[in-house]
DNA sequence: TAGACACGGTTGATACATCACCCAATGGGA
DNA sequence: TCCCATTGGGTGATGTATCAACCGTGTCTA
């Protein structure tokens, strides 16, 4: 079995090391940039922005799980611990007695607001001003194709 | 300040979100699978690998973790777990009393075979044969360059 | 040759992710 | 109507990442 492995080209091995280290480095520097500058955390601002995108700034857990496509637990833990600076709190859902929501407070409108323009810029600055727009066009497509795949094939 | 963000463009921001997302479900796959099938975490096959590509299974810790672009601190908790588990072991360094090298056993060697068989097959299969070679190239590109900026530009 | 400073690595605290379970509410059949 | 599988969510243990502070060793320079 071992010996039909297709191993990987040297340019499919350069390709995916210089994809995979991409998001490593660039994933590194916003993340500290976020936390250094504004007290949010890259998985805090993805829950922010996602509320601040839903009607009155809150949703249910799991349907916030799903669209982060973190686990319940760990939606559980984080927005306890959110919850604990302030950040959004836990509200019961009267229609369904299991479920809850999470809405965001002011505090936590007050936070995204602070830290997204620096975000943006950086994502420019670091990102987006280094990639035609044609380039551009290739990694959307890339991007959505093979997440779609993952989708139709929960494997 | 906050006036004079220039925001995404509706294409920039697919783009980026695609982005985001394609390495976080890939990111987590790999992972997921890397673990189950073969005891070995994301962050274990990477060291084992540098490890592999050099002289005698030996680096120093700080060269290890410079191309890993991990701090050092992560570099000295991981090592210590993995060595705990027996994939590698410490080694004073007779030339600078400060240093040391981290070197690969061979129960390493036999994890990291045993493992990237299905690795590779799965970076296919979930990546690699649902870009064409042009797209490939593209984003190799990308990568490279946008690195490359980090590099220049250690912010 | 004595400081002073840089380097290589360690440690402990804290935050976070994941896993395996748990529990209660719900909703569909038999 | 009862039963039971499913769903929505919570919990605690464990493994992992990050930060800041630390310590001994090496190196440079006054």
């Amino acid at each position: 079995m071992a010996e039909t492995v297709r191993w990987l080209t040297p340019e499919e091995q350069r390709a995916w090391r210089g994809f995979v280290r991409l998001h490593e480095r660039l994933g590194g520097r916003l993340g500290r940039l976020l936390q250094s500058e504004s007290k949010v955390s890259p998985a805090d601002f993805a829950v922010l922005v996602h509320l601040t995108d839903s009607p009155h700034g809150r949703q249910r857990y799991q349907d916030l799980a799903r669209s982060l496509e973190w686990e319940k637990s760990r939606m559980s833990h984080h927005i306890a611990r959110m919850a604990g600076r302030g950040m959004v709190v836990r509200e019961e859902c009267p229609d369904d007695g299991r479920g809850a929501f999470v809405v965001i407070t002011d505090a936590g409108r007050e936070a995204i607001e602070a830290a997204a323009p620096r975000h943006v810029e950086a994502v420019r600055d670091l990102f987006l001003d280094h990639v035609t727009p044609a380039e551009l066009r290739v990694l959307t497509e890339i991007s959505e194709r093979v997440i779609r795949r993952m989708d139709e094939d929960p494997s």
